[in-house]
DNA sequence: CTCGGTGTGGCACTCAGTACCCTCGATTAT
DNA sequence: ATAATCGAGGGTACTGAGTGCCACACCGAG
């Protein structure tokens, strides 16, 4: 029921891990879903697996680590892809884009996912763990933002909050498909809750990158028609500041 | 059906007696700053506090929670007040003083807050548990501006996008101010930053001025027979400091 | 063959958290 | 007054997560 793939890092040719992690996952995965985390002991998972118990933490730090075993890669991931992110670029679609290689990753486990998103939401150790490894993804992005806000003089608390958003809307198209069950087009959904964001924070989504790009003394405002004057006073003075 | 009806807290100027929670948290946090988090054992605390381990989960679910005594009185308030926040007035602003009331906890005891700040800093667990408190503020922020928003098709995403923003903005000024170990003002701070938010996403709805006045002082707990102690302390704690 | 490095299993230990039972003191019914 | 009740706290023993340490097996290099 439960399948695990281990896809291959962005960073070089990481070959064929020890099948050992996959088989703690699988194993571990059967019993919670048929059992109950609490209800399954360390020794449960490594009797099915055929290890000893001792390998179950040398591959995971704790019993609920074995429940998100791909969000260190994928951060991994996400700092890779923010470091060469082109820095002319707008930061708040970067931003998005990372939160994209989440959605990524959950997608391309439906039965995975789904089966995680049950156990996480009655397992409030899972839960709070959970929040953990979210945590790090939120502090990703708002250091990105925090380097290419660093003009500005508000641009750590800028940062912060719009790290803030994107996750807030990420995880909520997120979780909508994960309580369907894994029906429909979750690209989709985040992309319309992402656009609530890069509406309201980003340089201009439709048309092009409003804020200005950094490099000369041009500075060029774009500005879709209807846009509030205060916004519009806003990106003028974050090109200025610049 | 049994009820246990606590009134107490005698009206002399008194601070009553000390306690055995209050022991417990003052043990605690003169152990975890001289020695360390995971060098306290739950035997040290409840040795130096004179009690019995077994006491100490009388009050406590989990090691951690002694260092957030506070934070479920507070979530309570925060309940409270939104649940009697008025409903034609902006849902932005009610969740931003909401927050207010999280960060008056926080600036009404500045030595014990800096302390438990350098302490969860260095602390993972002290950190995560952290994370799993502050989550529970931005549900509840995000549970009354889910009410507020039924009527738009994106309020559950606008809610979840502001409630997270209100936080960030509220966690930076606080955070700030408790890495500068309490200096300045941070309701100012607090001010500053929550203006970021409300400038862009509040300015819902303009109406009444009501001010929301609770006359009523009578206030009953009602808990079932059985209920753990440490959860009774916290919701008398919430009604009291109201 | 030995040597060193690495991955693994086994054993024992600490400590958080829980279940169960005991004592003590205060209140109340008989 | 005595017994019964009840709630607060203490004590003991247990489960299970996580760690340290050591032994063993494999493996490429010398």
């Amino acid at each position: 029921m439960s399948e695990v793939q281990e896809q291959d890092r962005a960073a070089g040719g990481g070959p064929a891990r020890p099948t050992m992690r996959d088989a703690l996952v699988e194993a571990a995965f059967e019993l919670f879903s048929e059992r109950g985390f609490e209800q399954t002991t360390i020794d449960d998972i490594v009797s099915l697996a055929g290890v000893g118990r001792r390998s179950f933490f040398r591959y995971f730090p704790s019993k609920e680590a074995v429940v998100f075993p791909d969000h260190d890669g994928c951060l991994a991931d996400m700092t890779a892809f923010l470091a060469a992110a082109d820095p002319a670029g707008d930061p708040v679609e970067q931003v998005c884009d990372a939160a994209r290689l989440v959605l990524r990753m959950y997608a391309g486990n439906p039965a995975f996912s789904v089966g995680r998103y049950r156990l996480t939401k009655q397992v409030p150790t899972l839960r709070t763990h959970e929040l953990s490894v979210v945590w790090r993804y939120e502090r990703t992005l708002a250091g990105h933002l925090r380097t290419r806000y660093a003009a500005r003089s508000d641009g750590a608390l800028r940062a912060d909050v719009i790290a803030a958003a994107v996750v807030a809307a990420h995880n909520y198209a997120l979780r909508s498909w994960l309580r369907s069950g894994g029906e429909g087009d979750v690209g989709a959904a985040v992309d319309e809750a992402l656009k609530l964001v890069v509406d309201t924070w980003g340089g201009g989504a439709e048309g092009g990158s409003g804020a200005a790009s950094q490099d000369d003394e041009v500075v060029v405002m774009v500005a879709r028609r209807g846009t509030p004057m205060w916004r519009v006073v806003q990106g003028v003075e974050a090109a200025l500041e610049g």
